[in-house]
DNA sequence: ACATTACCGTTCGGACCCAAATTGTACGAA
DNA sequence: TTCGTACAATTTGGGTCCGAACGGTAATGT
């Protein structure tokens, strides 16, 4: 592990900033540059690729996941594309107008709906795909395929701990008191 | 939980689904847990430290900023921020509304607005942040100090990497083609 | 049989987000 | 002085996003 890489500035003026207090700088690091690389990640393939097919991040992942997966259930795919279901509706509306995917009722539970590429949408992720993974490779490209392995790892890792103790955490925080609702969003109904 | 879906599970599906296409598999899989990690993380420090202050993830990133790095000039916030200006004069104008941050002019060019935080607003943070960075401990758990070092400068390189040749890169890639605008977003005026 | 409970996708409200258009300040040139 | 250009933040418009409430279907009492 070579010695010091750069810092950047503002972690350097966090580590000032914050002089009194303990801190977990390792993985305060982690995090923000977790978020910094997802941003800057995201902003190049919209940029990029996504724009010249007219696809928003949102609906390329959608689409990735239907792809991958051939036909889901609409909860499996918000969950594997990170998004809310109510999000996923609008989302899959949008796609069904561009015939890029079908929405089907499951044969036997009426409460599920699935969703399929069409053939329109088979083809758009052959077309569109590779040019993906091209700028992947690029944004990428100053790992080597064992730093790309390495990163990826540490990355699973930090997913898995979130999926299996993220919810029993949230509690043990919380303990007890009220889930605290977001500022945003429908209003709870006034409770009788 | 029947049927969950692991990362990895869904990595092997990708492969076997692309298995006609030839593809940067390492590449792919760094881009996509950097975006898995990111929801996750986010979601994660939302739903345990952030709903407990009324703080959304935008809004503290903007506190966040200006707390480290003392009263600054808007466009530097944003950029930092990672929002666009627009963005964050309402983020801003919300903030001021709470009592947490002050907006101020420039003592010598009146077009500059510089942001700072009011005393409420940095005991906020002096009793936020400790929270939060208990809970990027918690979402790191499974990574050793030197694992976080090593996972940060792998992802401090990919963000280089976009902000030194992206710009250039796309260029390159559209080579003279128009940019192709956005579906959402204002309309560009019609020239006259 | 019928009520209850559980779960699913959709709708809705508020905040967020980008980028174009707009408004306003600064400053050098004519 | 009066332009004109440059650059600042803000406003605006189209759209995304989450999560509570909603309406509907399935499963489970009783």
């Amino acid at each position: 592990m070579p010695g010091h890489r750069s810092i950047t500035e503002a972690e350097k003026l966090a580590a000032a900033k914050l002089g009194g207090i303990p801190i977990r700088r390792e993985q305060m690091a982690v995090v923000a540059n977790i978020h910094r690389a997802a941003s800057a990640v995201r902003q190049h393939l919209e940029n990029s690729v996504l724009r010249g097919s007219d696809l928003t991040w949102t609906a390329f992942v959608v689409l990735w996941v239907v792809w991958i997966w051939g036909e889901s259930e609409t909860r499996h795919v918000a969950e594997e594309a990170g998004i809310s279901k109510g999000t996923l509706t609008g989302v899959a509306r949008t796609l069904e107008a561009r015939g890029l995917m079908r929405r089907g009722g499951h044969p036997t539970d009426g409460r599920l709906v699935l969703l399929s590429l069409t053939g329109e949408g088979e083809e758009l992720m052959r077309r569109v795909f590779p040019q993906f993974n091209e700028e992947e490779a690029f944004v990428a490209e100053q790992l080597d395929d064992d730093e790309c392995r390495s990163v990826a790892d540490g990355l699973r890792r930090v997913v898995l701990q979130v999926e299996e103790h993220g919810e029993e955490r949230r509690r043990a925080l919380l303990n007890g008191a009220e889930p605290a609702l977001r500022r945003s969003g429908r209003r709870p109904k006034p409770k009788a």
